[in-house]
DNA sequence: GAGATGTGTCAACAACACTGACATAATTCG
DNA sequence: CGAATTATGTCAGTGTTGTTGACACATCTC
């Protein structure tokens, strides 16, 4: 379980340097080919990654504020607001002035737009259940315990609150 | 191993969506957060992500050709070409014509280009330590497993070659 | 010598990010 | 109430990174 600390010395280090890259390669080759899928569903429609990004976050926390998608996004709001607007006028997302603070906007999919999230996502849904039945259970936790530490601390528990559950 | 295939309704598969849901975000702010970390780094000498992924295979395939690294990258070669022009003037690239063939030109890091490799990758390669520390080795087997399956069936094999060794 | 291949380059363009400045509406607070 | 703050939207300009299409050149292969 645990290494042997006797080993400290320049092998190891490369041994473990080796492995290191290694998990850095697997990030790029994963996350480019697991957004790969969805790109030929959003060339049809002229729409992009940025796009996707916004409706899949949209659909995971209905009613989202503009301020707390500026947040998981970490874009600028012109950057997020020129998306938004597009997705708008397109008839994907509604956006509908806060009950308590009239000043908030909480965007939520129309049925076009959860149809759009329900066809791209089912092409990296289904990816990822090849990959988690190829690869078992205990790899799948495995992974999620490793990924979840990649992710910076500070984000973390905001991550898995958001994951876990759809309440706010 | 194998789930039962007794549940295969709709509760199951609701909860199954979930579980590939949030693989997909952990994906989604792995990624993101991964590779923020050089992007300081970058930004200092007027470089973007683009020269990094460049400078990464470069590094892990010292002689590789454009060809080749067209194919990791998977970007047309109007786009590399700038990047690399751009590494080749900045001094951290040297491109040599090929030795059996004279067409082709073998890509390698200058000891300044190593010398940003190295800074840049340190602190990814941290983060991964920092992970696979805190997760385990038993964690890590499962990370590497389902990460390989995400990557494409076809490059699955290039990219194991490639992370297994440093020969061509 | 003819054709295929590997590389480099020019031009035009699009997606998506950035900064900075400003406007508007609504909330909060003194 | 009035002032400051907050949430959002927008305009203008810019930069990186990707695309397509066309062409040039050197080199290899047949």
């Amino acid at each position: 379980m645990q290494g042997q600390p006797t080993l400290e010395g320049t092998a190891a280090a490369a041994i473990e340097d080796q492995a290191l890259r290694e998990a850095i390669e697997l990030l790029f080759f994963a996350y480019r080919d697991f957004t790969g899928d969805p790109d030929a569903v959003l060339a049809d429609r002229g729409l992009g990654r940025a796009h996707h990004r916004a409706i899949h976050f949209i659909r995971r926390r209905p009613g989202i504020t503009v301020a707390g998608l500026l947040d998981i996004l970490q874009v600028t709001k012109q950057s997020l607001n020129r998306v938004l607007r597009q997705l708008i006028e397109d008839g994907l997302v509604d956006s509908q002035i806060g009950k308590q603070d009239r000043r908030e906007r909480n965007l939520t999919l129309t049925p076009a737009g959860e149809a759009l999230e329900e066809e791209m996502s089912q092409l990296q849904r289904r990816r990822i259940r090849a990959a988690y039945g190829c690869a078992g259970p205990e790899a799948v936790a495995g992974f999620r315990a490793v990924m979840q530490q990649i992710i910076n601390a500070e984000d973390r528990d905001r991550v898995l609150a958001m994951i876990g559950s759809s309440a706010p």
